[in-house]
DNA sequence: GAATTGTCACCAG
DNA sequence: CTGGTGACAATTC
């Protein structure tokens, strides 16, 4: 059966972004600034669905997800969709759990999903195509550097330093590279 | 700092 | 089943 998704473009500090939903929830909501290549992109990783822009359908869901962007730990309330393997969702999972302004690191968070090793987790995180929503921001290398990030580590940084300014006064100050 | 190596579950083919 | 693969971690100049 032929699913339907909905993307809409949308604006914040760190970016541009586009949003897609399916008629679950979410699907994806990834920084970027080339709309063809990433509209493509989309249409790539669901080859069999319907994709069509509705920026104005959107509109309010744009709105939370940019609330939610701006104000790091506002819950938009919205369902995901999250598509991946068991594995990678039940990482995804465990993300949203993590409150704002707090970080893990990647070892710590294999060690509580069993006796997985860091990388997996990396290698599932690395495929949430959901931004903030799921804080794959929040996790850090064990030594507390920042580590890679899907949609460039400046906006990682960024991410994290608002998130600890609210709430956290003394912190480490990330390194500048 | 930067470069080097150990290591291992995951998943596509 | 097998092999390639890391958004790591620990160690070493």
């Amino acid at each position: 059966m032929q699913e339907t998704i909905r993307f809409a473009w949308g604006t914040s500090s760190l970016g541009n972004f586009l949003a897609a939903l399916s008629d679950k929830g979410i699907v994806a909501l990834e920084f970027g600034s080339n709309r063809p290549v990433m509209e493509q992109a989309l249409r790539a990783r669901f080859p069999e669905a319907d994709i069509v822009e509705s920026q104005e359908d959107l509109s309010t869901i744009l709105a939370g997800l940019t609330r939610a962007i701006e104000e790091p730990g506002f819950d938009p309330g919205m369902p995901l969709d999250l598509r991946g393997t068991s594995y990678e969702i039940g990482v995804w999972e465990m993300l949203r759990e993590i409150p704002a302004g707090e970080t893990t690191n990647y070892g710590t968070f294999a060690a509580r999903l069993g006796t997985r090793d860091a990388r997996d987790v990396t290698a599932a995180i690395a495929n949430n195509s959901v931004a903030v929503l799921v804080p794959c921001h929040r996790v850090i290398k064990k030594d507390g550097s920042i580590s890679g990030y899907r949609w460039g580590f400046k906006r990682k940084r960024e991410l994290l330093a608002r998130e600890q300014r609210r709430g956290i006064f003394q912190l480490v100050p990330p390194k500048d590279q």
